[in-house]
DNA sequence: ATGGTTGTTCCACAA
C-alpha cells in the first residue's frame, strides 16, 4: 500500500500538476493539504476518472483537506476534536484496507506574536490528544500532511535563521516530539538517519528569493505511524520531480509504502 | 533588515 501526501497549494490551480503525477507515480492513496476550495467545488469526479474515490473537507480560499484512495473509503471523520469553535479545513480522517488514515493540515503560528501562534499550539494538544485515542485502539493507523513544524536542524537550510520561526521554535518542535513520544514513528527519519550520508530531504521550498534552484527548503511534510502501522514500514521518498515543474506548488510529495 | 513569489479575493492576507 503506497500512501503519498502532498500540499498542492489551491487543487484548482494545480490540477494539471496533480493530476500528471498521479497518472505517474500512481499511488494507491493521497493526502491533499492546502486545495483552498469548499467541499462542493473539489473537482472530485476529475480524479474518479482516474480510478479514485474521493473526500474532501474545504472551506472559502484557505485551508482545506482531501483523501483520495483506489479502495473503498470508510468510517470518514471530518475535523479535529476537541474544539467544536474551530472552523478552519485541517483534518480529515477515514479507513482504507483497514488502516486509519489522516490527512491533515496542521496551522502555520506565524506571526508568532499573535493568535496565530497560541491556535498553533492549541491544534497540536488536540492531536496528541486524539493520537492517544488512536493509540488505544492498537489499530494501524497514518497521520500524514503538512505538519508545519521543522523537526530537527537537519531539516531547515540555515537553523540559525529559522530559530524564532513558529515553524522551528523550541516551543514548536517540542509539542512536536510530545506527539511522537506518544509511541508514533516519524517514517521518513526512521529509514533515513541523519549522519548516514543522506543529503538533506526537504519537501517544501518557498517561492520566493530562489530557493528552490538554491535547494534551501525545509522538511514539514511527515508520516508520524502507529507501532502496528510502523511494523509495516518498508519506504518513505520524497518525489522533488513535481517541484521543478512549471506552475509548481511549493511543497513536493512524499510516498509512503506499508506491506500489504 | 530586506526582499522575494504565488493563490485567492476584492486589492489585502496567508503562506
Amino acid at each position: 500500500m503506497r500512501i503519498a501526501t502532498w500540499n498542492v497549494n489551491s487543487v484548482k490551480a494545480r490540477l494539471p500538476n496533480v493530476c500528471s503525477w498521479l497518472e505517474q507515480a500512481a499511488p494507491d492513496v493521497v493526502l491533499f493539504q492546502e486545495i483552498k476550495c469548499e467541499t462542493a467545488a473539489f473537482p472530485g469526479s476529475v480524479f474518479e476518472a482516474l480510478g479514485y474515490r474521493a473526500a474532501a473537507l474545504g472551506q472559502k480560499s484557505y485551508n482545506g483537506v482531501a483523501i483520495l484512495s483506489k479502495r473503498p473509503i470508510e468510517d470518514l471523520r471530518e475535523g479535529l476534536p476537541g474544539d467544536s469553535d474551530d472552523v478552519q479545513a485541517r483534518y480529515l480522517e477515514a479507513t482504507i484496507d483497514g488502516v486509519r488514515i489522516a490527512s491533515l493540515y496542521l496551522p502555520n503560528g506565524n506571526p508568532v506574536g499573535t493568535e496565530k501562534y497560541p491556535y498553533k499550539l492549541r491544534w497540536m494538544a488536540r492531536l496528541r490528544d486524539h493520537a492517544a485515542g488512536l493509540l488505544a485502539t492498537e489499530q494501524p493507523f497514518v497521520l500524514g500532511g503538512d505538519y508545519n513544524i521543522i523537526p530537527a536542524a537537519e531539516d531547515v537550510y540555515d537553523p540559525a535563521a529559522w530559530a524564532t520561526d513558529a515553524l522551528f521554535r523550541l516551543e514548536s518542535r517540542s509539542a512536536f516530539r510530545a506527539l511522537v513520544n506518544l509511541g508514533l514513528t516519524e517514517a521518513y527519519r526512521a529509514l533515513h538517519p541523519v549522519g548516514a550520508g543522506e543529503p538533506p530531504a526537504y519537501t517544501f521550498w518557498d517561492y520566493q528569493a530562489g530557493r528552490w534552484p538554491r535547494d534551501q527548503g525545509l522538511r514539514i511534510d511527515h508520516f508520524l505511524l502507529s507501532p502496528q502501522a510502523a511494523d509495516r514500514l518498508v519506504g518513505c521518498t520524497i518525489d522533488r520531480g513535481p517541484r521543478a515543474g512549471e506552475k509548481a506548488s511549493d511543497h513536493t510529495p512524499v510516498v509512503l509504502e506499508l506491506t500489504g
